[in-house]
DNA sequence: GTCTATATACAGATAGAC
DNA sequence: GTCTATCTGTATATAGAC
């Protein structure tokens, strides 16, 4: 990261269109198919300059994946005055509604995890920590809900959610690997499936 | 494909050393981290030798492939004798049974399926097919114990088992993001989890 | 069949002018 | 900041001797 001396605006605006497509073709095609060129040429800039901004593609890189994985949160208010059975079926479709935006990014973090290659440890664990958020997040609720007799007492609060969470995963790479069908119906026969058997 | 002339015993071996080894660093490394250079010298021989038995990078990556799918399959004869649940039970233990036996090429193709990239149209048949096995030879074994009385009558044979299916696959995903968790727990918390619904 | 030597292309990165 | 021109490394692939 260099100083903006005088144009300092203009240049601000240059590197942040540069960040915006990389984090897009490295999404898209992944790393070894977007050569500095193309990020260049579809920014309408030279390579120099991309890689006056960033020192290197590795570090380019580096900084589009940060841009990609700005929008991953989870809204815990949206879960407010629910019940603890209708909070789980929020959660689901949370989960589902956010992959749909982020279909993108989130195959490529999903390849990046799978195959084990070129993940910084700070991405892999930003990733983690979402995954785990997410899993405790589920627990919390069902743990709450043993706890206030709306489930049943016998239920295994880490192990549900962690069964939950790895159908959604499930579904979600079923759905990447095979474009064509409509994941609805095995969504919604999922909830039932979980929310029945949880319930006393 | 040339002609084996006159030495044909020795260039077959050659070609055959030459593919298994491709075939693990594909999987391994995957296809742009695997320079013709790597396999030859892996094989003690020289580039050219490699490009003049399979022509071109690509072909040596389809032949490949062809190898590290030949052990895909599922052995149903293992289920026979055995009631609904136990079946149910019996191909949850096979499909990860598989996977611990193949993780190297499970990876690489689950990375091939997700990204939807470099994979023949041939290939991600294959793949999807034996998905479909699965998953049929799954509703059959629920569908009969539907029929027959083991399993709840109003148990529903494709969403069940394609539930089923889903959590493994989550199951398998995690372990690949999560190499130190040992998924047997889970594993077996699923099994529990999906017999108890099965059954009436 | 198998080699060495080479052609060709393209990647990431640098130098230096403006 | 941004460009053009160039360096350097490495990849696939070919030519031709043995």
């Amino acid at each position: 990261m260099r100083e903006q001396a005088t144009s300092g605006e203009h240049a601000l605006r240059t590197r942040d269109r540069i960040l915006s497509i990389a984090a897009r073709l490295f999404s898209e095609r992944g790393y070894e198919h977007t050569p500095i060129s193309k990020v260049a040429r579809e920014a309408g800039v030279s390579k120099a300059l991309v890689l006056w901004h960033f020192d290197s593609k590795e570090k380019l890189f580096r900084a589009a994946l940060g841009r990609t994985l700005e929008p991953y949160f989870i809204d815990v208010e949206e879960l407010e005055g629910l019940d603890e059975v209708a909070q789980i079926e929020r959660l689901v479709d949370l989960f589902y509604e956010f992959v749909r935006d982020n279909v993108y990014s989130v195959r490529f973090l999903l390849t990046l995890m799978v195959r084990g290659e070129r993940n910084p440890a700070e991405i892999s664990e930003r990733v983690r920590d979402l995954y785990r958020v997410f899993r405790s997040l589920l627990a919390d609720v069902i743990e709450s809900g043993r706890q206030r007799g709306t489930l049943r007492p016998d239920v295994n609060p880490p192990l549900d959610a962690g069964l939950i969470l790895a159908s959604l995963d499930g579904v979600l790479i079923e759905q990447f690997m095979n474009h064509e069908r409509d994941p609805s119906e095995l969504l919604a026969y999922l909830k039932q499936t979980f929310v029945q058997r949880l319930i006393a």
